[in-house]
DNA sequence: CTATAGTTGACTAAATTATTCAAGAATTGG
DNA sequence: CCAATTCTTGAATAATTTAGTCAACTATAG
């Protein structure tokens, strides 16, 4: 069971957005505070409006913002978003439903539904705005986060400079 | 979030396995009510092994039988035997601690921690023996699940016969 | 009209998961 | 001891998913 780097970079997304809230930030600008490339930002940005976490404006002075406030976006929200679904089985992705053999009579549903419900509970229990308190991802923390981090990670933007 | 299949398919060995517990089951029988082939059963066999959930003996009338009765491993014992851990971040795996650009101080921690447990606790919850009481593969149902199966995913099975 | 910034979709690369293969070592029965 | 059986190991391959990049395009502010 893993949670990928869209779902992260998701949450990373809005809690940069939340500092700005209700005004727009560009992507540019949320790529730097995160130190990844503009093209990848765009791309969780998208998934983020998809599901209607975010909006953009575009033109000049573009750029994204939520569309709600933070206390009442969830990570269960967000990883919805980006991630799709927060809880897959290789058995439900396959063409038929036994790729398992055993042709959904293998018991585990149960286990399964309860896997997700209490996946679910967890993250709903968890704002954009709640995390912001523990996080040091806020207008004036950025700066130093970037410092903080230029020395230990270089190799991940050298393609940049 | 996802179960991979090494889990899903090391429950139902250990579900054979209990079946004729405390005796001992070559692969290919373990193989043939699951309906995947031989090698790949002796794999998943292998991790539960490494992981203390079976034990085996080599040779004619060889074949796995579980360490332990069936209500006593918990599919938590399965899934860490078989998928190396329960949760995972891409974040963790990565070489350097700050893949998402915040070295750990990303304030998501806590709720990493939170969705483990609540995890491992359902997990924790359901037995190899609690789970066989919903599920069809017992030594009686073995055969009939087979040919249940047979018209809907032969397949699977084109490069054997 | 031009610079800025989002939109789309395709494309490549890396990592993980799924599956197969082959050569070997141990055990039972004859 | 021989031969059949069955586990053991590690490597190789295929498929799928995730991660990340690129380029051509559309919209908007000034």
């Amino acid at each position: 069971m893993h949670v990928t780097l869209w779902g992260e970079y998701g949450i990373h997304c809005c809690t940069v957005l939340a500092g700005h809230y209700p005004q727009q930030v560009a992507a540019s600008t949320i790529a730097e505070a995160l130190m990844i490339e503009v093209a990848y930002t765009h791309q969780i940005l998208q998934r983020l409006r998809q599901g209607g976490i975010v909006e953009s404006s575009r033109g000049a002075r573009g750029g994204y913002f939520l569309t709600r406030p933070p206390e009442e976006i969830s990570l269960l929200d967000v990883f919805v978003a980006t991630e799709g679904d927060t809880f897959r089985l290789v058995c439900d992705s396959k063409p038929i439903q036994d790729s398992c053999g055993l042709a959904g009579r293998c018991g585990l549903q149960a286990v399964w539904s309860e896997l997700r419900g209490a996946i679910d509970t967890v993250l709903e229990s968890h704002t954009i705005a709640s995390l912001r308190g523990r996080t040091p991802i806020d207008d004036d923390a950025i700066v130093s986060i970037q410092s903080l981090n230029r020395g230990s990670s270089e190799r991940k933007n050298r393609s940049i400079d």
